[in-house]
DNA sequence: CGGCACATTGATACCGATCAATCGGGGTGG
DNA sequence: CCACCCCGATTGATCGGTATCAATGTGCCG
């Protein structure tokens, strides 16, 4: 992704829908997806976008030529699944309310480390609907967890950017730690 | 992971515990793992078990001097990262019922697929309370669950193994797609 | 100006958590 | 060898958090 938003998401036989990741300007969809037979889930842009694509005999040639950059690829990829790991851990032992302002603070820490963000606020172009379904809960029910976040004045979300009011407050609620993001540097060689 | 079963889990601030992943004979803990500074989670033994260290400079030397072997590695932990999605699809969006059933086809398939299975049961050294801790619910509840599968006629658990009663009800309760396991062939080069 | 998607709020139902007690079995110490 | 003990399994009663159903408000776009 060179720019603007993607999700990664799955939709059950009821019709209830799951994302499963956000995507944002520098991840990568898939590097080595090409060794399996078949794409088990879907992929969908939330705003418009660039994105580029890399054909496979390129990325071969990078890796293979360019040590550096295929640790970093491998890099990222640990902390992408160290971010699915927090999902799952989010999903099954916090509260709603400690969901929502987990998520945030960690969309808005990988929206910073690529330089995103304003002071206290950053471009969130995420419905409460499509919150919902990232984090296993109702639209309705995300509205009034909002709003308690809100009133308690840690955060507050309005059309399409997300305002940080207290990020201690706002961390404390989630629970957050940021050591799963990886963002200090990477061990030497 | 050569022998045994393994669990990656966090513990929460709270004290309640979320097991993240299992490890079964065949998964490979950390491929990349000594890019990043510092470990995100943990991970334990649920069994007496035999793992293999291998040293990175052995590892490098074999990802680079057999691509093959190196391109199976990616595959599995591009399956890895597949059963991640899965299972944050199951606790955002499944019932508990649903989520139990969807476990124990995906245990029962990874089982199969290294030889760990008899006809129709296959060993299962996973108390109610590992259970719990991975499916995102409680030990009480879970309980309540299995004892409904079994009087569905559906799969049995008991000390130590798991039974598939009836393959057919179970994956349909539990909505199961096995292709996010990719155990079909990969695809050729 | 009308329509549509999204946001908001209220009332009610239900799933799963919590609290509490009992049971069963295997290992350990006397 | 037996009694005890402790952990895991099981069951019941109750509570609470979210889903669900329903209605209304609001801003944007054609």
């Amino acid at each position: 992704m060179l720019e603007g938003w993607a999700c990664r998401y799955k939709i059950l036989p009821s019709g209830t829908r799951q994302i499963m990741a956000f995507l944002m300007p520098g991840d990568a969809c898939d590097l080595h997806i090409k060794l399996l037979a078949e794409m088990d889930h879907s992929i969908q842009t939330l705003t418009p976008a660039m994105v580029a694509t890399v054909s496979r005999a390129d990325m071969q040639a990078l890796m293979s030529g360019h040590p550096n950059v295929a640790r970093a690829m491998y890099s990222a990829q640990l902390v992408d699944e160290g971010i699915m790991r927090a999902w799952i851990v989010s999903m099954g032992r916090r509260s709603s309310v400690e969901r929502v302002a987990h998520l945030i603070c960690e969309l808005y820490l990988r929206a910073r480390t690529i330089g995103l963000t304003g002071d206290d606020e950053f471009a969130l172009p995420l419905s409460q609907l499509l919150l919902a379904d990232a984090l296993g809960m109702t639209a309705v029910h995300i509205n009034r967890v909002l709003k308690e976040l809100r009133l308690a004045g840690a955060m507050a979300l309005a059309r399409g950017s997300a305002t940080i009011l207290d990020p201690v407050k706002l961390i404390q609620i989630a629970g957050f730690n940021e050591n799963y993001l990886h963002r200090r540097l990477r061990k030497a060689l």
